[in-house]
RNA sequence: GGGGCAGUAGUCUAACUUGGUUAUGAUUCCGGUUUCGGGUGCCGGAGAUUCUGGGUUCAAAUCCCAGCCGCCCCA
């Protein structure tokens, strides 16, 4: 039960010093099955603070939540050519039912817009169904070929996808910016990772949507990691599974329709963003534990003196609304536990012994940065201001750490030949070609990233890879 | 899709090159004792189909083949 010490610095090898990060904090656990996580309740009590945190922003826009189906009929998942065509080459398929061959193969869900708005089409008949705009918190299975990835890239993903529909394109674009906004929230003010905000290209957008926005981290390995998404549809959908309504001229319509999610991988991010060479540093407003007491404990008569400390200062910040727990195992010394929750990521320990309790204080040990001081015990609500003051500097520290890593380029070959070793996250001026983004991607390897939504000056009048006129700048980066 | 590297108690590892008795050590776990302010010391105990299957051999953790799993590089 007890974590170990890592095998690999972060340094030097960022991947398997995040997989031993995973496993030793207890965070996830390999299956039997390829590709498919277990979720140690450590790690799944992080979606479980993002699912209050999410949720509480869905519905406050009217979103619901609801059930679908797992199992998508396979002449549903084909309705919409483009989105069948982008997933078809990841979906698992149920073939049989106990030993009989099924007549019609049912895929597991990649992601529920099929079976969802087989449903819409028949939910919406007015004007005044709509808005329509469900999410629901469950699994997807993507069978990827490659390797997989703790968080990062699984076969089967936490996540959560929310779906609108929308008598309007302008109502069906508002809400895909909300999400964002959402999105972009949740991943600086929880996760306390800094993120690009913007738009996907033609050949990175959603298969099936009009347009798809991002928040893309960027990653100590100058690779960068979509957190988040968003798509506006437009009638792609609405189309091929017939939603339309009856307007209030009594015409009918399709519906604008928009899709969202975020999974578990923004968690994998986070990991790779703060941790160190000594395990998790966790954000408070993520961490399962914010605060742990430890006991002190020298088996003499102040023993029990001291755990009563130590309970009335658990007692005292629980009803401050902090995340505590008190670890009294007397089977571990103080020592080990210390370890043991860097390695976890504690945001702050305290330690009450003999000292504390003679001199009515707590002494005070932060992870992220390592301060040692103590408090004087009536100060005891200093906790909750210093976790906020942790939060705002880990997000500080990332968003430093973010901008040094972007370089913006002009030249194209140092264009190339940075971007190809991830020698740091590019941002150019760019045509945006379909053709353009192909050659890049045979000649690197990376693929355009994010294109900022903010009006931007451009960085050059010419597109820094095809010489073209350049019409946006973009960021350019390998990816998780 | 193509190529490369690895797989030995929960974890890390020795033995493999050059096949040979009961598979090495640490850590972890259990009982006891001593400790406890950054992984305490000691005593005892537990934990292995040496990834799976096949082949070569008197004999395989060790050599060969296939598969599985993990990691890396290329498409």
């Amino acid at each position: 039960m007890c974590a170990e010490k890592l095998k690999e610095t972060k340094e030097k090898n960022l991947i398997d010093w995040y997989n031993d990060v995973l496993l030793r904090s207890e965070m996830v656990d390999f299956s039997e099955v390829k590709g498919f996580a277990v979720y140690r309740p450590y790690g799944y009590a992080m979606w479980e603070i993002t699912q209050t945190y999410l949720d509480a922003k869905f519905k406050s826009i009217g979103t619901q939540n609801t059930y679908f189906p797992l199992l998508i009929p396979e002449k549903l998942l084909t309705k919409e050519k483009n989105h069948v065509e982008g997933f078809a080459p990841e979906v698992a398929w149920v073939t049989m039912g106990g030993d009989r061959r099924l007549d019609e193969r049912l895929a597991i869900r990649p992601t529920s817009e099929t079976i969802m708005y087989d449903s819409y089409s028949k939910w919406v008949k007015s004007y005044r169904d709509l808005p329509l705009l469900l999410n629901q918190w469950n699994t997807m299975v993507r069978w990827e070929t490659k390797e997989t990835r703790f968080l990062l890239r699984g076969r089967e993903n936490l996540w959560h996808e929310a779906h609108g529909a929308f008598s309007s394109k302008e109502d069906a674009g508002k809400n895909a910016l909300a999400a964002l906004d959402f999105y972009k929230s949740y991943v600086q003010d929880i996760l306390a990772v800094p993120v690009i905000v913007g738009m996907k290209s033609e050949t990175e957008k959603f298969a099936g949507a009009y347009r798809t926005y991002t928040v893309e981290a960027v990653l100590p390995n100058n690779f960068t990691s979509q957190a988040a998404t968003s798509h506006d549809l437009g009638q792609n959908f609405s189309k091929a599974f017939d939603i339309k309504f009856l307007d209030e001229n009594n015409s009918w319509q399709y519906v604008y329709q928009t899709s969202w999610g975020t999974s578990m991988r923004a968690i994998g991010v986070m990991v790779l963003v703060h941790g160190d060479n000594n395990g998790l540093i966790l954000p408070p407003k993520i961490a399962p534990v914010q605060v742990v007491v430890i006991p002190i404990l020298k088996g003499g008569k102040t023993d029990k003196e001291i755990k009563d400390y130590a309970q009335k200062i658990l007692d005292k910040l629980s009803s401050l609304g902090v995340r505590v727990k008190l670890d009294d195992r007397e089977t571990f010394s103080a020592g080990w536990k210390f370890n043991e929750y860097d390695m976890k990521g504690v945001p702050i320990k305290i330690d009450v012994g003999e000292r504390e309790l003679s001199s009515k204080t707590l002494f005070i040990r932060t992870r992220f940065n390592a301060e040692k001081y103590s408090i004087d015990l009536k100060d005891i609500d200093k906790v909750t201001s210093k976790l906020d003051e942790i939060q705002k500097n880990m997000f500080l520290k990332a968003k430093k750490d973010m901008e040094s890593r972007i370089t913006i380029e002009k030249d194209r070959d140092k264009f190339v030949s940075s971007l190809k070793d991830a020698k740091a996250v590019l941002k150019v001026a760019w045509c945006g070609e379909k053709e353009c983004e192909t050659g890049i991607k045979d000649s690197t390897g990376a693929t355009s990233r994010v294109r900022p939504l903010d009006k931007e000056v451009l960085i050059s009048e010419k597109c820094v890879f095809c010489g073209k006129k350049a019409n946006f700048n973009t960021f350019f980066a390998q990816s998780y």
